[in-house]
DNA sequence: TATGAATGAGCCTTCATTCAT
DNA sequence: CATGAATGAAGGCTCATTCAT
């Protein structure tokens, strides 16, 4: 995905590594703020103190960042969630750990989360998208597949589970547009509470 | 906002307003499908008939056209869910009245709500923005003003209304991005759902 | 081709076309000089007196403007050398007249011919290219069967016709790096004596 | 021509030369498929597994490869014609093996011939190309001589000598673009066909 | 000696908008 | 009213070259 191939040595590799981080966190801010296509290699080149040809060092495009963006937000919590769903806790355990774990990480990724939400049109149209796309319906997968344990083994039960799932998809997304690290509920209370609300209806 | 005085005569004026709608309309319609920095005039004229002069004899600049997509999303709203909020009915009633409103109106324009989303960063940005701004908030209003009567006579109980409301916001929000019209489900029926669900607890 | 399409007014269409050509024909002279690649579009701007963006409704691309400059020199060309090659003049008169046609196509578009021989290792290696090569060949193709065909009536006889031909090539492709409009010999002088040396043998 | 002063002691001299030997190749060959503005140093770094930065030790500037290109074209050619040249046989003998020799070149020098072709419109313009300029025209020069001894001691006769010139500079020149080493005509053989060809009429 | 980071200028192209006709 | 020509600013990206390490 850089532009050239990354160093081998140690020593550089991890510094390029860092740099490169950098570069995709400061993107993620600048999207998140202005707009991916408002937000011009130029700006990347201030808010990082690269020089604009300098930023190619570290991307091979403006667009390779919107991935590396949608797959440092997707990878870790795809990684998590198929960690907790394969414990043999019970589904009403999973549900309220996926949930903890999920909205932690938008709360640790909250640039990232604005951006692919900005972006959808072009990750759900462009073929060119289809592993981010499949990234994400794999993490929604983990999640119907828990709702239909509970289902299941009747710890769960729902008048229509593809739009209670779709009920909680939607909440969960919205979070990055008002969630403030820090402010007054954390997020795994925040995930508590609608874990109360979402299953609520079972008893 | 459009680009030169609209005609007065009658007659010319019902066929002016009727060419503005379908260039608004097929302005959100490709806004939604490929995103607005991503259209451009020239894709507005292949896709409206009109030539790309001919463009601003509706409209004053793009912009414009976004603003116009949003205000067509937001005012017919707002004006219903105030019409339903100062009938008599109770807050339970009030609420699925509005939510059901809401779908339909989001199920007739999804193309304008995934604008709305898409554009979020300028729109709670910008200065010019406000009056789209103010609307939203206005709308959301409502809904809180809902809840805290729910409360307030007893007939709803959250454990943090902030936060439902949130979850509420964050579902009904969500839906243009799969909500297909003419669907296994009605609107009505997924906003019947969704009340259940959400005032599952309060029983 | 052009980026737009062309207006259909047939008022408009003239000037359009007039100014298209005006600008293959800059566009011939600067590339013959300099060479495509050293060619700016900004170099193609001044020198017609369009600016930068405006060339872009006379054409689609700068390799657009190649492949018109190729056009405009193998269409003609061909074009005339079917025509000769389909009267029932001798194998000899043919080949006469079939060079000098193509030595007095030269001499008006030596900057075209130098063009497309600067740009050979394009032509010929891309594949969106194969119409301009198919051209080229079909014109080669030509002049084989005359050769071919006064080898049949004994009027011509070669050591190896295939190399003659090359020979026949490489000097008359050449000539654009010399010839000079108006120079001591007109372009039809220098095809019968090439002529003469290239059937000398035949006697 | 080199960046830095080529290494002095012999063993390290000779793994230099070698070096710089083998980047010219390398250059000649991407040169001649690509074409010398659409190669970058990058194209050469990969094909010689030189560093970007490892390159410019053994040449001073891209341009510098180029004309060090036409050098190796050029000299041992023109060393060569005057060797022949100096010999005292007959003018016709002459013209015989300086062709042979020239085709011989040729075939050995294939992407050299190439890019000397496709940079024609730099060398025969720039200032700074005159050195190789001058032994174009010298080898040239060589040639016509060997015409005027023709024509003087009564062996050959042209219609026009310069035209005649032309021609044979031309067939020749545009042997690289289609003979293929171990094909089916040695160069010696394609240079025995033409000068039959050439000197045809003389009898 | 060699590497990879960095530069900075330049290039092709797009596009919202204006305006004469 | 409507058209198409024209503009000019900006944008993403490439690349030859330099230089500290």
């Amino acid at each position: 995905m850089p532009a050239t191939n990354p160093p081998t040595r140690p020593a550089l590799r991890a510094r390029y590594d860092e740099r490169r981080q950098a570069l995709i966190d400061a993107a993620a801010k600048l999207f998140a703020e202005r707009g991916y296509e408002q937000t011009s290699i130029g700006d990347l080149s201030e808010a990082t103190g690269l020089t604009a040809g300098g930023i190619y060092h570290y991307t091979s495009s403006k667009e390779d960042l919107l991935i590396a963006i949608c797959d440092e937000l997707l990878d870790p919590l795809l990684e998590q969630a198929r960690a907790i769903a394969s414990t043999d806790a019970s589904p009403d355990d999973h549900l309220r750990q996926l949930v903890r774990a999920w909205l932690l990480h938008i709360e640790s990724h909250i640039p990232h989360m604005l951006v692919f939400a900005q972006t959808r049109h072009t990750i759900e149209r462009e073929p060119r998208w289809r592993a981010v796309r499949r990234k994400r319906k794999a993490f929604e997968q983990i999640l119907d597949s828990v709702l239909v344990a509970g289902e299941t083994d009747g710890s769960m039960s729902f008048e229509d589970r593809g739009l209670a799932l779709l009920a909680l998809l939607g909440m969960v997304n919205y979070a990055p547009q008002w969630l403030k690290p820090g402010g007054r509920r954390s997020a795994e209370e925040i995930a508590d509470v609608w874990c109360d609300l979402f299953l609520a209806g079972d008893e």
